[in-house]
DNA sequence: ATGCATTTGTTCGTATGTATG
DNA sequence: GCATACATACGAACAAATGCA
């Protein structure tokens, strides 16, 4: 996986990380209806905790870019 | 069974339980290839998550005490 | 061979406490 | 005070593997 994080830079780490999955997601690296790696897989890819992983999520969800399912996992929204 | 987990302690909860089952394990209390009890028994016995029992699990396993088979359960390692 | 119960595995949702800048 | 971030913990749902009747 390609995703880097600066803890150091001005821009929070949940927003990086927001920021890298959406040119991901437009890009087309995850097609509609695909799973997007799993909070416990971004934890792992990033370093970071699982609350800043679903801080980063929510502000996908709230774009309406993707949805999350309970138990199953997040998805790309169809367009 | 004497599992006894106090949620006041300055110890997380995890840790207690890894600390007392990796007593009992070492004190002979389950057998080499002897199954632990279940996480569904683990959790009625210290009312914790299960989230939270397989964290403690988890950490014996990393330290090579306990083996996990899907479906079966929770064993202790040969020596 | 089908179905059910048990058990572990994985996932998201939410909340609390602590620490830092 | 506020935003960010981490660690801990509970809850819920879904999934897969196993064993047995």
């Amino acid at each position: 996986m390609e995703l880097e994080i600066d803890p150091h830079a001005k821009i929070p780490a949940y927003r990086q990380l927001a920021d890298q999955l959406r040119e991901q997601i437009t890009a087309g690296r995850y097609g509609p209806r695909e799973a997007i790696p799993s909070l416990t897989q971004l934890m792992g890819e990033t370093g970071l905790a699982k609350g800043t992983v679903q801080h980063a999520i929510s502000v996908l969800v709230k774009e309406g870019l993707v949805y999350t399912v309970s138990g199953r996992g997040t998805f790309v929204s169809p367009k």
